[in-house]
Parts: structure tokens; sequence; C-alpha cells
DNA sequence: GATGAATGAGTATTCATTCAT
DNA sequence: TATGAATGAATACTCATTCAT
């Protein structure tokens, strides 16, 4: 409990209020998790946590960018690493093939969607969510744009429809799944929606 | 004794506090909106709202039933005039299609998403919710069960899984929507998405 | 504790809590006394104290505006009736001469020029406080030009400045009564300022 | 061992952290003033300002010491260097003449008047504010009995309730400029007030 | 049945002060 | 001595729900 502190100190502190407040989050809902909540989840203190983040807004879009910039950049970089379009695409695919088997895959999703809903009615969060969606948009789109370059996809895909679809499947489903859990057959519908698209995409 | 105000006079009543409760809903979300907003809204009082909803919860539970009842009953009602798969899926389709030229629909979307979310987290509301789910969904998979049956539609078809695919893409579109408004092309991607259905469906 | 309720009941009531706000502040001061003190202190609950004022300021802005509405249009009252300068002056002099009798005129004058200071910084407040001082700065102002048209006071008194001297004797005076108490010796301080000014005055 | 700083050195820092204390109280207000914005205004920690006051209060209280030890002992020194009463009075008169054009005076007078207020509900700051207001009335009082001993003044003039006028009408001036700045007309106030006092000194 | 005043636990956030390094 | 992270009680204000009239 020092002051005059390394920044891996900090990063740690910072690092375990946000797995905090994630697992408030998730449990209670994003607007009905309270700070409280997370002061005795993490047993760190409410000024400590002031130390750290502005707000609970803050909390949660810290929690948001480390996770969006994680997983948009670790999958530009195994992207880069595939040269064909069906091997981008398949990887695309196969990771958010198994999500149900993470176990808070279920309460993320939630948490996510209800933020997303909770910061359209807030002026300031709201283009900070909008880029998020035009980030995902363009990874998928550029490579069906890529792939008809090449002449990997059918010329006749509109790129941009197909990728608005992709995601507006992946978060459909992960919504339906956050609320029927084991009853929603999430494997065999996800794998239905691939074969539906990769139809249509024609690809060689 | 007879009652000194009639049942006709109670509907209205509990009619007009719905119709305020859902626009106070829509306006600011379900979470956000006060019962007083629903007061100044309606210019019912706060203890007549109470005489006729337990709670909150209550009023939205309400609302979501009689739209849901409505909903499923007129579409029954429709479907059943119609004969050939094919024009019962075009009935679906062409329902959904236009939805975002109404005012209200990406508020509506909103708070039904916002409830649907509160009410993981909350055992009573859990299994309506999900009784909900199944209703919409076997519909969708009725039609084409029958249609599979009368040999309108290849039998290859797995009918659950594209139910499911249908109500994920329409959450998961309407969600997008909701968002993004008319920075999403609504119609476009909706008919990609039932092109890509009708494609698989190799319908006849 | 009704609802559909009289306006005197609800008249009473804001006096009552306008009673106890006053009593906390004059105890620890504006800033100090909390919501919570003048809860504990009126027995009425916070949610109604809020039904009443919307805010802390607002509870303060309401005390000052009765007390200085009652003050001036009293004073105007009276000095209708008086038809020489002399004897207009001699009533407002007679009305701050024993002041410092009355049990909470110390109190009072702290919180008045507390919430002076406090609204200094606050954009909103600020205008209200100078259109007050401007009430009576105008009210004694109008006396001595009066006095000077119908020849009563001589015809080369700034009338302006002499206005302000009154109110910052007055606050002046006030204020440090309010610090020393009996150590101060009010009334003679008093009596020398009244006199300073009529003799500057050279009234006939 | 000796010590590890100079003693110098423990002095510039203090009087570092009252400077940077004071603008903070002036700017803000000395309630609403924090140790943070000293900290950031000074650029010196926390930890080292509570090594060196015990208290925000003490701050305050060693702010208003300085202050107040300095004038007194400063005007002392120069009011020596004078023989007649009138020079002597003159040179006081002249001091707060021009305050209003000092860019701080505004705001230390709202800090100085604020603390007073404050410092009356706590009974160990109250006796200290006590002195300096005695300290100051004398300081006036000494001259007016010297000139009546030295027959420069009226004999009639009751010195200590003049003492007192003098320093209300300076507070009470310098209260309402602090709150309606260029509103204000702050000189011609001030010299009407000279004027005023002087008429009623008959000085020879 | 209708009214709306009353309740009070609950909310995010602040800040003087402490103390391990 | 200096540092600044940690503490946690305190604050103004909210709002679903109750219940006397």
């Amino acid at each position: 409990m020092p002051p005059v502190v390394s920044d891996k100190y900090k990063q740690e502190k910072k690092a375990a209020i946000l797995k905090s407040a994630f697992e408030c989050f998730a449990e209670k809902g994003f607007q009905v998790a309270t700070i409280d909540d997370i002061v005795a989840h993490s047993k760190i203190s409410k000024g400590a946590i002031y130390n750290y983040f502005s707000s609970k807004d803050d909390i949660y879009l810290e929690l948001m960018n480390q996770h969006t910039n994680e997983n948009i950049s670790n999958l530009k970089v195994e992207l880069e690493k595939l040269s064909c379009t069906k091997d981008k695409l398949d990887y695309i695919f196969q990771l958010y093939s198994q999500l149900n088997e993470q176990p808070q895959f279920a309460n993320s999703t939630r948490v996510h969607i209800e933020f997303w809903l909770y910061s359209t009615r807030k002026e300031d969060l709201r283009d900070l969510m909008l880029d998020r969606y035009e980030m995902y948009k363009t990874l998928f789109n550029t490579i069906l744009v890529e792939g008809i370059k090449k002449g990997e996809i059918s010329s006749s895909v509109h790129t941009d429809e197909i990728a608005q679809i992709f995601w507006g499947l992946i978060d459909g489903i992960s919504l339906h799944y956050s609320m029927l859990l084991d009853k929603y057959p999430y494997k065999q519908v996800y794998n239905e929606m691939k074969e539906l698209i990769y139809t249509k995409l024609d690809m060689k």
C-alpha cells in the first residue's frame, strides 16, 4: 500500500479493478452494479478506484477499449499471416465458433450490449461506440474486398452488406445465447450461419 | 353492490398507462425512465398507476405481453390466410422490411433488448422471456417444416437453425440500426439477408 | 401525512422546512450544514424536503427572497406613510438600531454574508444577489434624492455614495457584531454612524 | 547529526506553500479549494504540505497571521515616522484608497471574510480572530487618542466608535466591492467616507 | 378509485488526512 | 524529508413504493 510506486504496480492495480468491475457488471448488469459492489468485490477502497478511473462510465470504457484493442490488433496480426481469403474467413469464423464455451461469454455479451444501449442516450459515449462498430465492420469488409480483387470471391458480392450481416448475426446469436444459455444450440446455429455466408460468397 | 366503474373504463385506463409508459421507456430507457415520467406523460396519478400495476417491472411485462400477443396472433391469423410457403415467408419478411421507417422503431428495439437483458437477472421474468422467444421461433420453424412436408422447400434445410438465424438476424440488425440510425443501411442489409436465406431454402 | 392536501398545509410545511433550514444554517453555516442536518432538525424526510425545494441553494434562496421581500415591502409601506425626509431616515435608522437585540441577528448576518460570498462563484446565483443589493441601495437613494428635491437635504450631497456608505456600514457593523457579539458596542457604534451621516446630510 | 536541510530551505518551502494556498483560496474560496488544488498549483506533494502544516485550517491560519503581522508591523513602522495626526490618518486612508486596483483585492477580501465567518464556529480559531480585530481597532484608536492629546483633533470625538466605524466601513465597502466589482464605485464611496470621517474629526 | 405527499435506502462522487516506501 | 496511493466517512440528490385522505 505504498506511494512512489512502480508502473507495474499501478498497472496491476488498474487491472485488478477492471477485473472486479467486469465481474460485477457481468453479475448484475452495468447499470445495476454499483461502485460499492466493485469495492466489496475487489477489496479496493472507493477512493483508490477513483484514483484510477474518473467515473463508472470510464471504468466500462477502459474495459471495452482494452477488450476491443486487444481483439482487433490480435485479429489483424493473425490475418496478416494468412494470404488466401478462405483462410482469413475461416480464421474469423473459428474465433467465434466456440465462444459459448468460455464461461463468461454470456455475461460479457450482456454487459457489452447493455452498455451499447446505455451509450445511445449519452452524446459523449455514442461516438466512441460508433467508431468501435466501424472498426469491426471494416475489418470484415476489407477481407471481402481483397478477396474480390484477388478473384477468390464472386465479384457480385455486396461486401458491405455481408459484413454487416456477419456482425449482426454475431450480435444477434450472442444475445440469444446469453439469454437462453444451454437451451440455445449455439454451435449448430453458428455453423448454419457460416454455411449460409460461404454459399453466398461462392469462394474458390 | 355493483362495481363503481365499468370494466371498459378500467381497460382504457390501463391502456393509457401502458401507452405512456412505452413512450417514456422508449425515450429514456427502461431503467432511466421513472414512474414520475409516466405520471407526467400520462397525467394519471402515481397512486392510480399502482392501482393497475404492482411495479415498474410489471408495467413493462404487461407492455411486452400485450405487444407479443398482438403480434403473434396477428401473424398467425395472416399466415393462416396464405397457403403456399413462399407467400408466408414473403409476408413475414415484408413485415420487418420497412420497420426502420416507423418513427419509434429504434427506441422500441432498445427498450425491448434492454428489458430482455434486465430480465436475465430476474428469476421470475426470465421464464416469461424464454417462452416468448420460443413462440417466435416456433412460428417461423413451423412454416419451414410445413414447407418441407409440402415439398416447397428443400428437405435438407435445418429448419430450427434457420429459424434461429432469422430471429438472430432480425434482432442483430435491429440492434445495430437502433444505434447507428441513418448511418445504417437497414434496407440493403435486410434485403441481402432475405436473399441469403431464400437461396438456402431453395424454394419452389 | 396526506396527499390531496390544502394550500395552507403546503405553505406550513414549506415554512417549517425553511425555519429548520435557517436554524441549521445559522448554527453551522450554509456550506457546512447538510441536508441531513435539516432532516434531523425538522423531522421531515429528505424526500419531502426535495418535494418542496429543488436543491440546498434553492432553500437558501427562498429563505432570502422571503426575508428580502417582506423587508423591502414593509419598508416601502411604512415609508409611504411618512412625508418628510427626516422622518423617513429616522424610521430606517431606528429599524437597524436594535437589531443586535434579536437573538438570531448574529447568526442571520453570518448566513447571509456567507451565502453572499458563496454566490460570487456561481453564475446563476450572482445576478440574484446583485439585484437584491440594487433594491436596497435604490431604496435609500430615493429618499435622499427626494429630500434634495424637496429642499430638506443639502443639495451638495452625493446621494448614491451616501446610500452605499449606509449599507456598507450596516453590513460592516453587522459583520463585526456577528463575530464579537457582546464585546462589540453595537449601539454606540451605530449611533455614531447615524450622527456622522446626519451631519453630512445637513438636514432641515 | 545536523539537520538535513537548512532552516532557510524550510522557510522558503513553507512560504511557497502559503503563496499557492492563498491563490487557490482566492480563486475558489477557502471551503471549496482542496488540498489537491494546492498540490497542483504549488507542485509540492501532499505529504510535504502536511509536513509543514497540520491541517487545511492551519494553512489558512498561518496565512492570515503572516498577513496581519506584516500589515500591522509595517503600518506601525510607517506611522512612527509621521508625527502629526493628519499625516498619520492620511497615510492610513491612502493605503486603502486604491486597493481595488490590486488584481487580487476582491478575491482576497472574500477569502478573509469567508474564513472570518468560518472561524466563528470554531472555538480555537475564534480567539485568534478577535485578537486580530482588536489589534486593528487599537491601531486606529491610538492615533485618535494621541491626536486629541496633542490637540489636533476635537476632544469630543468618540475615538473607539470612530475606529470601529472606520474598520466597519473598510470591511463593508470591501465586501460590496468584492461582489459587485466594476459595478461598484469603490473610489467615490471611499472618498465620501474619508470626507465624512474627517469632517467629524474636525482636524487642525 | 384517485390522489400525491411522504418515505428512506440507495447512488456516484469527493476530499482531508494518513502512512508505507 | 518527500512522495502520492490509499482510505472511507461524508455529501447532495433520486425514486420506487406506500398510504392517509
